[in-house]
DNA sequence: ATCCATATTTATAACGTTTCAAATACGAGT
DNA sequence: ACTCGTATTTGAAACGTTATAAATATGGAT
C-alpha cells in the first residue's frame, strides 16, 4: 500500500480537492473515504477507523492526528455502509396515520422529538403512512427492512396489533397512548381521563346542565378514557352528561357540521360540549353560530396549538402540549434502544398544569 | 458452496422459518438474503439478483422461478447495501424550515408529495431543520452524506444559497418557490402576486380605501411578489395601498396582536387588510375584536387549510393548495431526477381556480 | 462430429465500514 | 541481551448487493 506520511500530503490533497472542484474538468469529486484518510495519516483504515470511534486502545496522539486529518478534508462516514456493517440505521421513525398529517397532529410533536435527538446519532425520519396501507403494514415494512432503530407510533389501541408485533419482536419502541396489553411497554400519554373532567367541571361551572362530549373513534384506547373522564365529571357535580353520537374527532368539519345544526333543528343541542379537539371546536362552533344558538351552548375545547387562543370569541381551551410529549417520547425511546427496562419508561402527561389541578373529591 | 435445489427444499425453509418463529428458543430469525435464494434455488447469487432485477439477459423460466421463491419466503432486499453498491438511496428528502414545522405548514404538503411517490421505488423523508443549523447546512448535510436521491425545498429567496450549492453539485431538486438565479431549476409556486392582487380588489370591493397588507419576510422572493400584487391590485382601483411595518407573517402571534393594538391606539388602523397566512389572519382579527374595531377593518386571508371555513365570523379566504403543490412538486421532481431537462420542470399554481381568474385590466 | 454464434449463467470484485484475532512495538524486570 | 506483559497497530473477513467480464450451455449450420 502507498503511504503518505509526509506533513505536506495533506495540504497537497486539500489542495488537490479544491482544484478539483473549480476545475474546468470537474473531475469526479471523490468523497473521502477511511482509505483516503488512512493513507493520507500513514494508518492503517482499522487504526483510522477506530481512532474516530474513541477506541481506547488507540494512543491518544494518533487519535489526535487522524481527527484533525478527518476534520480538515471533511471526511464524514458512509451511513449506507456503516449501517449494512453494523445493522444499525441511525433512523428513529415517526409513523403518522392519515388522519394526523391532515391537521398537523404531528407537527408540533416533530419539533419536540426533534429537540430530544439533537447531540445524538439519530435522525428522525416521518413515514407518512400511505392511505392505501394499513398502520400494520406500515410498522411491519420497518420491521422486515429495518428501516430504523426505534419506532415511534401514536393512537394507540387498547390491543394495538403493531404493539404486538412490535414487543414480540423485541424492536425499541414507544407510543403515544397507552394498551391494555399485559406486556409493559414504553408510552407517554396525555391525561385524557383528567381533560375530559377537568372540561365537564368547567361547562357545569359555567352554567351547563345537560353536557355533551364528541367522543374519539371507539377503537383507541384514549376514546374509553375520554368517556369515563367526561362521565365522572358530570357525576361529581350530579349532572348527566351525554356523548353525542355519530359523529367522532375525525369526523370530517361537514359532517360534525351537519350533526350539530341536526340538534339544533331538533331542539336536542346541549348546553356544553367538550370538543378533544380543534377543528371540532370550530366546527361545533360555526353550526351554533350559524343556527343562532352560539350562546346556549357553551365549548371547552383541547387544544394542541396557540391558535386556540386566537378564536373570537374566546373558546375556553385546555392545552395539551405535544412538543412536550415529542421530547418526552424521544428521550425515552432512546432509552429503550439503550435497552432499559421497558416497564420504567413512561410518562403520563397531566391535563392541566401544575397548581391547577383538579382534586380528586370536592 | 452447498446447493439444495430439490424441490422439496423450499417447504423445508418455510417450516424452519416459522419453526424459529415459534420456538421457545427464540432462535435468531435469518433474514432470508440473496444467498438464501441462491442456495435455494440452486442457481448463483449473480443470477437471483439479475432475476429479480427483470434482467433481459435472464431467461423468464428461471426469473418465474426466482421471483416465486423470493415471494415465498418473503425475501426483501437489504436497502443499506443496494445503497452502498449502488450509490442510490431511493428516498426524497423534505427539508422543512423551523418555522414550517410549528405552524404545520409542511403537514399538508407531505400529503400530495407522498401520493406522487406512490408505486415508486422512492421513500419520503421529512427532515425537519434543527433550529441550531441553517437551512444551507442541512442542505450540505445531506449532500455530503448523500442521503438522498433527490431534495425537496421551500421557502426559496432570490438568490438562495442552497439552489446554488445544489445546481452546482448537479443534485436533483425541487423548490416551492422560485429565485431569480440565471440558471433554470424545477420549481412549483404558488402565484402569490395573483393573490395579493385579488385579496386587495376584494378589500375595496368591500369598501377598504386605505387597505394594508402584513408582508412576508423580505429576504423570501415571494414577499416580492406578494408586494407587488398587493401594490398592483390597489393601484388597478385607484387607491393607495400600504405594506404594514415591523411585522410579518412570521412574527409571533403576540407580536402581530400587539402590533395591531398598537395602530389601534394610534387610530391608524387601516380599514382593511390582507394577511397571507392564517395565524396571521386570526391574530388580527383577535386584536380588532379585542379594539373595539372588528367591524372597521375588512380582512382577506389566505388559508392553506379549510379550518379557514370554520371561523364564525367568516373571513374572506383565498385557498392555496397546498397537497397538490405537493404532488406536483413530487412528480417533477422523479422527473428531474430521470434527467429531464429543468427548463421544462416547472409550475405556477393559480392564485384563484378556474373561473375565478381576475382579469388582467378591468 | 465440429464449429460458431447466441443465450444463459456464474465467479469475482468491488462499495465503505467495523470487528476479530493476530502481529508488532515498547518498556520494565531480570 | 532476553523475556514477558502491556500498549498499540494491523490484516483480513464480513455485511448484502450489483456490475463486469468470463465461462458455460444450447442449438443450428457445416
Amino acid at each position: 500500500m502507498q503511504v503518505f506520511s509526509q506533513p505536506d500530503e495533506l495540504e497537497r490533497y486539500k489542495y488537490e480537492a479544491f482544484a478539483s472542484r473549480e476545475g474546468a474538468i470537474m473531475a469526479r469529486e471523490e468523497r473521502p473515504t477511511l482509505r483516503t484518510l488512512a493513507s493520507l495519516t500513514g494508518l492503517a483504515v482499522a487504526t483510522v477507523s477506530r481512532a474516530l470511534a474513541d477506541d481506547p486502545q488507540i494512543a491518544p496522539d494518533t487519535r489526535n492526528r487522524v481527527m484533525k486529518a478527518a476534520r480538515e478534508i471533511g471526511y464524514s462516514p458512509d451511513r449506507a455502509a456503516q449501517r449494512l456493517r453494523t445493522g444499525r440505521t441511525n433512523v428513529i421513525a415517526l409513523v403518522l396515520n392519515p388522519h394526523e398529517e391532515i391537521i398537523g397532529y404531528g407537527s408540533s410533536m416533530i419539533g419536540g422529538i426533534t429537540k430530544a435527538l439533537r447531540g445524538t446519532s439519530y435522525h428522525l425520519v416521518v413515514m407518512p403512512n400511505f392511505a392505501d396501507r394499513s398502520p400494520m403494514e406500515q410498522v411491519e415494512n420497518i420491521l422486515r427492512n429495518k428501516l430504523a432503530d426505534g419506532v415511534i407510533i401514536s393512537r394507540t389501541e387498547p390491543a394495538d396489533l403493531r404493539i404486538r408485533l412490535l414487543l414480540e419482536s423485541g424492536f425499541p419502541f414507544i407510543s403515544h397512548g397507552r394498551t391494555e396489553l399485559a406486556t409493559p411497554h414504553p408510552f407517554v400519554d396525555y391525561d385524557n381521563t383528567g381533560f375530559a373532567r377537568a372540561a365537564a367541571h368547567r361547562l357545569i361551572a359555567a352554567g351547563a346542565r345537560r353536557p355533551g362530549m364528541i367522543p374519539a373513534p371507539a377503537r383507541f384506547t384514549f376514546a374509553q378514557h375520554l368517556r369515563t373522564g367526561f362521565l365522572r365529571g358530570c357525576a361529581e357535580s350530579g349532572v348527566s352528561g351525554q356523548v353525542l353520537e355519530d359523529i367522532t374527532l375525525d369526523s370530517s368539519a361537514d359532517t360534525i357540521y351537519a350533526a350539530i345544526t341536526s340538534l339544533i333543528a331538533r331542539d336536542e343541542l346541549p348546553d356544553g360540549i367538550v370538543c378533544p379537539g380543534e377543528t371540532s371546536a370550530m366546527a361545533v362552533y360555526a353550526a351554533c353560530v350559524d343556527g343562532g344558538r352560539a350562546d346556549d351552548c357553551k365549548l371547552v375545547m383541547k387544544s394542541t396549538s396557540h391558535v386556540a387562543d386566537l378564536i373570537r370569541p374566546r373558546i375556553d381551551s385546555i392545552f395539551e402540549d405535544l412538543t412536550e410529549a415529542g421530547e418526552r417520547m424521544g428521550k425515552l425511546l432512546l432509552r429503550a434502544i439503550a435497552g432499559d427496562p421497558a416497564d420504567q419508561l413512561f410518562y403520563l402527561q397531566p391535563a392541566l398544569p401544575e397548581g391547577q389541578q383538579l382534586l380528586t373529591e370536592a
